[in-house]
DNA sequence: TCCACTCCACCAACCACTTGGTTGAGGCTA
DNA sequence: TAGCCTCAACCAAGTGGTTGGTGGAGTGGA
């Protein structure tokens, strides 16, 4: 449901009223229970619904340096014009801590990512696409970790992927 | 109250209950209401003293690289001894977003950690320690970004901090 | 065409329980 | 006595969830 979605990224989960919800829809909170039986399930069907989100962020061109480049690209553009989508990723992120449902999700989501990232990398270290050849495993989690550090600071996300992308790939001609 | 921190690092401040801190000391919780007026005068001071926590994160040596990597070392060891600690910081950052004053408090802590990066990478550049001159800003906030990219996964802080040093510092004569 | 009959989305009222916060009446020490 | 600290009892305002029931859209048979 969109709004429970919507009420997520404005209060968190912590926020997140069943009335309010069934409100913002138009209808009584008891017919939300007709369509989520419980409150766990409202929130399950947010988790997926965001991580759902993220498919648009496809596999890219072949060349390994365009690839990464767009998909720091994709993201830094999602971040800018979908802020909640990044905050309500942290707040799954921490509700994933108590709930093994939510894990779950977020687990197979960033099991995804995680495939992408390395399978670029690994396609642009055989193609000496980087400026030096990378550890596969570690680089994807640096990557990683840098995109959920600047969930909740859009502005950053620019500067830092860029930096991040002259670390990887080297000062070789950028935009072709 | 060390109660509250241990609360929120468990249950967020979602879980966060005046009752069940209370009882955690060991009194009744309108005796709590005696030391803190409201509920948010104790997240205040479970913000502020998370955040305290990292004043041990001092100067560290002169010599910049060393200064990098024993700042990162000690983000890692922390990240390793008090994992709460960091988990409370993304739920105070989280919470930063509602409550203005958590918000105050949470800028004062980054600003003064962003001024020991600033510093630490601004004489790196002057004494030519860096693997190429760097946009002290831009780094600033990639380290900042990374490092809260691993809040939640103190696993991949190791690997993760070693490799963004190496490509900061380059491969010149690791620990000497 | 009419008449059950079944779904489905919906709601008002209610329930048991929890929440943060208040009050007034003791106790303890100085 | 004065000034804290403590507590039990209480309160209003919610909380998620349940119940019994309403009305309309379909469906099948006669």
């Amino acid at each position: 449901m969109l709004a429970a979605f919507r009420r997520v990224a404005e209060a968190g989960f912590e926020g997140l009223r069943l009335r309010q919800v069934a409100e913002d829809v138009g209808i009584d909170h008891s017919t939300l229970h007709h369509h989520f039986a419980t409150k766990q399930d409202l929130v399950l069907a947010v988790a997926e619904y965001a991580t759902r989100q993220f498919w648009v962020l496809g596999d890219g061109p072949p060349d390994p340096a365009r690839a990464l480049r767009e998909h720091l690209a994709g993201l830094r553009r999602m971040l800018d014009e979908r802020p909640e989508l990044f905050v309500v990723t942290v707040e799954l992120d921490l509700r994933a801590r108590r709930d093994p449902a939510v894990d779950d999700a977020l687990r197979r989501h960033e099991a995804g990512w995680r495939e992408v990232l390395s399978d670029v990398l690994t396609a642009g270290n055989a193609a000496g696409a980087w400026a030096a050849p990378l550890d596969v495993a570690v680089t994807t989690e640096l990557v990683i970790a840098t995109a959920k550090g600047v969930r909740l600071a859009p502005a950053a996300a620019g500067p830092v992927f860029a930096q991040l992308e002259a670390m990887v790939i080297g000062d070789r001609g950028e935009q072709p």
